[in-house]
DNA sequence: GTCTAGTAAATGTCTGACATTTCCACAAGC
DNA sequence: GCTTGTGGAAATGTCAGACATTTACTAGAC
């Protein structure tokens, strides 16, 4: 793999972590392979050797690459890869074609962690978090009709899951629920949402907003599961 | 807070940070403090400035610090502290005097968690995980008796948590129990173990292990749960 | 008083040189 | 023939200095 086929780059260090990051995460190196040398790809986006070491270092941190001086640096294998890393979330943003592997992983964590993390949410919510939790749902609504607000319903959705984690009132929840926003998104993106089943979709949400304000925390539970039983009917996981 | 407490510093960049690392776990400075300038800090410890970029970079990385041209660094506060960054692992190995807030933190969170992910274990389990658990737990009855194996007996109770996450057979769930590692210990040397409660740990350890060897799912996670109020006894959090 | 220009101080960036590590080839010695 | 050592090439790692940029503060003009 040659560093041609990837797209021109413009901005400083973080840009160029992204793009090569995305690439990587995009399987265009296969593990094992030599990376380009720093002078190659400072010379390929014409910036200097000091953004290319900045971000091959930040690549390295987040389990991507490993370098040896004399040897070079090396693509690592998926096993290796942080996934939790913050930097890894924000490369993951956007980024629609991921591992299917990866899909399924994260979607079996999510189906056993996200009951307890509503459970949670019930008995330690605040009335902020239930604001925060009803207008991501009105928000949810008010953009279920028209098929040119999917993004929009799609971030609704997003903050509606991240307001629940966060409503746990736990620091290391609530990072997870901030780590794990791209990978819902991608989730989100991938099930394919016809006008009945977002229906369905929305009078499970609206179970769990009901449960997390009733303060009732096994009916939270339950009702997470249900729209994660969804979720799987809309991935194809299930049917 | 300046750096005159710090202890003297010996190697390269990396070294640096683990030092500045757990100076700020530890709460040597509060939120929102001004740290050290990097002309001072590479002064007092007498290294490049380069060096301490990299160490600051990698602090910065993990939510640590906030960087501002013409500003300076600031502290950040504990909520914006990147919990599941693989560096903030490797820091907190080894540091027993961690702010009590985050000791909270993680325990309520593998309080919610743990059983979980015992169930799924239950479910997932194959001859391998069950062999690791086995073992680890075998060094932990090994270890009980003496009191200077305590540290090896710390380090066959993290092995069997980490081969309860890794039987739950699922990607995140696996990085979760690796990045909690340095934090479980913590919490077992934080947790004063007498022989009498060492013993009670030891039975609770044991269901575990039974429940999911008889892939007894919710067996399991009542038994975890277990493990856990005992390890809540030994840190204080209840009586 | 208020706005503005200037100045100091901090982090960010670039550049070139040098250090260190690793691999490889080639030759000497048994 | 096999091992061993030695040297050079190539890659990353480190250093030092100058310069750029951002920010906050201050003094002065009006």
């Amino acid at each position: 793999m040659t560093l041609d086929a990837l797209p021109t780059h413009q901005g400083g260090a973080e840009q160029l972590a992204r793009l090569l990051a995305q690439a990587l995460l995009a399987g265009h190196w296969q593990p094992g392979d030599v990376f380009p040398r720093e002078l190659d790809i400072g010379k390929h986006f014409a910036v200097s050797r000091n953004q290319v070491r900045n971000a091959l270092t930040s690549l390295t941190a987040a389990g991507l690459l490993e370098r040896t001086a004399g040897r070079g640096t090396l693509v690592r294998e998926i096993g290796d890869w942080h996934l939790l890393d913050p930097l890894m979330s924000e490369w993951m943003t956007g980024l629609i074609n991921l591992d299917p592997q990866l899909v399924r992983a994260i979607y079996a964590f999510r189906y056993s962690a996200e009951p307890v993390v509503a459970g949670l949410a019930a008995q330690a919510a605040q009335a902020e978090d239930i604001e925060r939790l009803e207008s991501a749902f009105a928000g949810m609504e008010s953009s279920a009709g028209s098929v040119e607000a999917r993004a929009e319903h799609a971030e609704y959705d997003v903050a509606f899951h991240d307001a629940t984690y966060r409503a746990s009132h736990n620091l290391v929840w609530r990072q997870m629920g901030h780590l794990l926003r791209p990978s819902i998104m991608a989730l989100i993106h991938r099930s394919q949402h016809r006008t009945d089943t977002l229906d369905d979709s929305l009078a499970r949400h609206r179970q769990v907003l009901d449960a997390i304000r009733n303060r009732d925390a096994s009916g939270a539970e339950s009702a997470a599961r249900e729209v994660l039983r969804r979720t799987a009917i809309d991935l194809g996981i299930v049917n």
